[in-house]
DNA sequence: AAGCACTGTGTAACCGATTACAGTTTTATG
DNA sequence: CATAAAACTGTAATCGGTTACACAGTGCTT
């Protein structure tokens, strides 16, 4: 790979027109910079981005941290936000935080390290001190996504998620369920915990009690709700409705309630939470809770965009949650 | 941000020490080498990568280059990938090829810019010219994902699609049909075109004439599926079966069919690619060809580790693809 | 005591760009 | 025509590391 010196040589100009010529200077003649653009074409030379951040200490990339590289909600979110950073020129680099505390402090060094001009953040194991902290030391816009800091309001994009579970519950409170489970996400998670203050809510509201044996602490994942509807059964607790805190435990529970020749919605019903592409898709279809994943990561793009001084729109950070009701819920029989 | 030269006046030694024990030089005795430590520690130490990658010449980070960032299909690839670099304590960089030979080129060069250390690429747009070009050109190892091409056959990871094509097909002939549709995916790329040279080989194995009246060529998507189907119906094509590309445009087939009352399974057979979640979750679940997707991710980052001597495995590079029968294919009705 | 190998540390060139500053040429103006 | 302003170009310092080389001390051999 060629540098700026050979070019240089090749067009009988000093290094510092090269730059110039590169970088869009106005204070080139014509003549040069014919001169110089061809001995670059010739060269097929390409600049030293390290070399170039390092004498900026700029590095025209925007730094993201997801859970998981993996899986639909994360993709989506990606997919937004790198159409938003590419369209400013600059480039996206996204590390996963693997939803332990120093996993995703190393995800966060790493992309230091790399002099990331902002960055967008998902992460569930930081404690909001951490990334008050972070946001202190530091002078590059940070961004939260799915995540309220108070302190940090600003730069949180954002979804009620007390009011996503709240919205939940009372669906089913509305189809006349009193009996209604909780199966909840890790509650190290801020969300989860959201949810299911939510949940209790929507309860105490409608003046019914809210009972530990009804919640479920679980995982997010698929055999997670399988798992939740066997320790329900073990404890001989009787319920007509579930809350579900995502969709994918919301599946594993309706197989295990399929295989125990439960009627879902008709004898029990269940919602969940994220609308994922295939909640559409089950039988019956499922009722869920709408994220925007899209608009989160395309907000959160915009967002640094704004604070880098790129573009000034204005936003939207704090989304309410929809609920999208299918056939997984319905009236209570009596 | 620190830098080294602050560090190696506080520990009241030489930059080039402090560089030592950064880097685990052995040449250093136990007491400076405390020192030093003490002292990144008190300032927070970090060093510049930028500074360093200039240096060295080397970035430990691996770069790859998907079509998309989102959906399921590439997340669980980027997965297995990062797994695999992470583990020799490099990074990965992911960036999107968006699919067109230019945007295809930038990702690219912004990763060559940014001087990977390896290159892990699933393209479709880039012709086998195109990366014999590169692979020439460049000397560090670059690995091409669900692709095969001859010259380059030790850096692909790849999957039989024409293989794929034929099984898919020939479980429908061994079902007892002889009127099958085929939706293929842009027949700009070599996948697409793969599997359907797969289904016609079947067809022609099985003495069934291959008809271009019988092809629609779509978009991977599930509208384009829908769309495929109506486009059938105004060439007056009968069928008892669909062959479809992949998954998403066979649940949108299925979709447009159900809406023209017809029973999928009962009446008309179909089978997807790719295996996906949903596949399994639609009503009836899905016949499809699998795909390894984390095998591809976790291979073609071995094979990177293995080409710069970090490790030595051996490693399958070509895999066979296998039917997943479900209820959405059955024996022809007469 | 001289010679030598080995260990530990510092000096300074170098990686490939940017950019302040100075110097030169061209143009505009009175 | 003198001269200031504007346009253009080059020199060299700088970013923050790595590393070849030089050099100094220590201990061992002969």
């Amino acid at each position: 790979m060629s540098t700026i010196k050979e070019v240089s040589r090749l067009a009988n100009v000093s290094v510092a027109t090269v730059s110039r010529v590169v970088n869009g200077n106005k204070w080139v003649s014509e003549a040069t910079k014919t001169k110089v653009l061809a001995a670059m074409k010739e060269l097929g030379y390409q600049p030293n981005s390290f070399a170039k951040a390092l004498a900026t200490n700029r590095s025209d990339t925007v730094g993201m941290v997801v859970s998981e590289l993996g899986g639909a909600f994360f993709g989506e979110m990606m997919y937004a936000a790198e159409d938003r950073v590419r369209a400013t020129g600059k480039h996206l680099i996204i590390t996963s935080g693997h939803d332990t505390r120093s996993t995703e402090k190393d995800a966060i060094d790493f992309l230091m390290q790399r002099q990331v001009d902002a960055l967008l953040l998902h992460v569930d194991a930081l404690t909001d001190d951490d990334l008050i902290q972070l946001t202190d030391s530091n002078n590059i816009p940070i961004i939260l996504i799915n995540r309220f800091v108070p302190e940090l309001a600003e730069q949180c994009i954002s979804l009620d998620n007390e009011m996503g579970g709240f919205i939940a519950t009372q669906h089913l409170i509305d189809l006349g369920h009193e009996e209604i489970v909780c199966i909840t996400g890790p509650l190290f998670k801020v969300d989860a915990r959201a949810r299911l203050a939510g949940y209790r809510r929507a309860l105490e509201k409608a003046g019914l009690v809210y009972d530990e044996n009804r919640v479920i602490e679980s995982n997010y994942q698929e055999q997670g709700g399988q798992i939740a509807i066997d320790r329900l059964r073990r404890r001989e607790q009787t319920f007509t409705a579930i809350v579900a805190q995502n969709d994918h435990m919301a599946i594993g529970a309706m197989n295990a309630l399929k295989q125990l020749g439960i009627k879902i919605g008709d004898e029990t019903s269940i919602v969940g939470y994220d609308n994922m592409v295939m909640s559409r898709y089950t039988e019956p279809a499922l009722t869920t809770i709408h994220i925007p994943v899209a608009d989160f990561g395309q907000r959160a793009a915009d967002l640094a965009l704004n604070m880098m001084g790129l573009q000034n729109k204005t936003l939207v950070k704090r989304f309410q949650p929809e609920l999208i009701a299918r056939s997984s819920t319905a009236v209570r029989k009596l």
